[in-house]
DNA sequence: CGCGATTTGTGCACGCCTTCACAAGCGCCT
DNA sequence: AGGCGCTTGTGAAGGCGTGCACAAATCGCG
């Protein structure tokens, strides 16, 4: 699948594989400038300046400009970054050229949404099983695949070598599913479950907690409400940085 | 105690807002600090020390006690905190105590899971309208719910103050969206689509995106693979507490 | 009533991230 | 060929957040 190589960078001098290491707080904007790449492509644009990149990824060209410098120099000082090579170079570091195989642990109603969501399929991930635990929900088809007991996980885990476990249960039994994908030698969950996943140190957990996000929200609602219930009308300040928000 | 805090606050007065200037460190993290307090108090337990807390919500036990500090003094040196009364004051100062209204925009498979999403009900927050621009799904029932079509937005908006809106629309149409949402008065919005809203500065964007999640976790596949390759074994630098909103 | 055990609240230092500002590099036009 | 305008890449500064370490405060017990 992989016909071009990008191994190495000019006056690369080290023989390893070199993984640049980059700051968390890039890794996580990088899926950002990919998506707003790839929008850019379809519109049939072959480089992009680093000011038209980040509006489009909603950031700052500075930091932009600073992130992109950490994977290696990959612009044209005067015209800007050559579109479809800078799509490779991202797709490369966050190891989407793989197609990852990614399993689903829980088809209820967030699970059931989870597994038809295109967008994972369209950006270097195949959901290639599902599991319940509840008998009534295991041999639906969904999506093209079909629901398996979760004891089988172990099993077909292996088999189809998925590094990736996505938690879509409710919260008590997301710890024991998490152990199970352990034990299934996943290496990287992403938890849907309210509540704290403890996992060896080797294993990497993100959490998305749909409510979390809705009371935060309620914070700054509440902050703008009592601000505008003082006298002084401060109407909130039209400070640029708000509008980053978006990205944090 | 709370006064070297402010320092650069424009036409400061010394009057504080009677609203604390949380870090939005802090913010992200009270709703975890909220939950975890709530299965405490179902267990029974009457106070907490710093140090099970944390534990309990995944997290340093001197950052909790910074955070808590920053809301005032709530605990008893000896002691711990009080969790019901702490729980009132998160609450408090999230803003929950109002039941706040949340109508939800795009009627798919996404829209569809949060629709029933018990989370949020169960969290301060009532679901009390669904929007959808497909005339296919208007009327349908979701949950006791009927799906509206969007166009009678502004008017539902209105009538039930709802100032926060989800959207869980695909990509092309969330801008429209958003649009129509702040048109009808809605001044906090989380976003499942992908892409960057453009929205006036006095109105929050949250953000939340699958795909992004996934392409994180898939980095760090990567970067676990190649350093797998190399000899030197296991790192245990990687903090185990790397789960974060991050904004985002 | 005083002492020790316990736990909070916080001053401080360190490191990461962001942002500014600018020199270096590149292409185009004359 | 040379100059000019544009854009990248980066040094430096400042801000924010984290975690340590400890003084202050409180309770229980002898």
């Amino acid at each position: 699948m992989s016909q071009q190589r990008h191994g190495n960078t000019p006056g690369d001098t080290g023989r390893v594989p070199a993984f640049p290491e980059l700051p968390e707080a890039t890794i996580a904007r990088l899926p950002e400038y990919l998506r707003a790449l790839h929008h850019l492509a379809e519109t049939g644009a072959e480089t992009v300046s680093s000011e038209g990149l980040a509006a489009a990824a909603g950031v700052n060209s500075a930091k932009l400009r600073k992130d992109l410098s950490h994977l290696g120099s990959y612009g044209t000082r005067g015209v800007g970054y050559d579109v479809s090579l800078l799509v490779a170079q991202i797709e490369y570091i966050l190891g989407l050229d793989e197609n990852r195989a990614v399993c689903l642990v829980g088809v209820g109603n967030l699970g059931h949404a989870l597994a038809g969501y295109a967008g994972f399929a369209s950006r270097g991930f195949r959901v290639v099983a599902l599991f319940d635990a509840d008998p009534k929900k295991v041999g639906e088809q969904i999506n093209g695949l079909t629901v398996r007991h979760i004891d089988e996980l172990e099993q077909i885990a292996a088999q189809e070598s998925i590094a990736i476990g996505v938690i879509a249960t409710p919260p008590g039994t997301a710890q024991a599913v998490a152990d199970a994908l352990v034990a299934a030698g996943v290496t990287s969950i992403l938890n849907f479950a309210p509540g704290v996943l403890s996992v060896p140190s080797n294993v990497d957990v993100r959490k998305v907690d749909l409510a979390i996000e809705l009371q935060i929200l309620s914070f700054h609602e509440h902050r703008k409400a009592s601000l505008t219930a003082l006298p002084g009308g401060r109407s909130a300040a039209a400070s640029p940085d708000n509008q980053e928000a978006v990205g944090s």
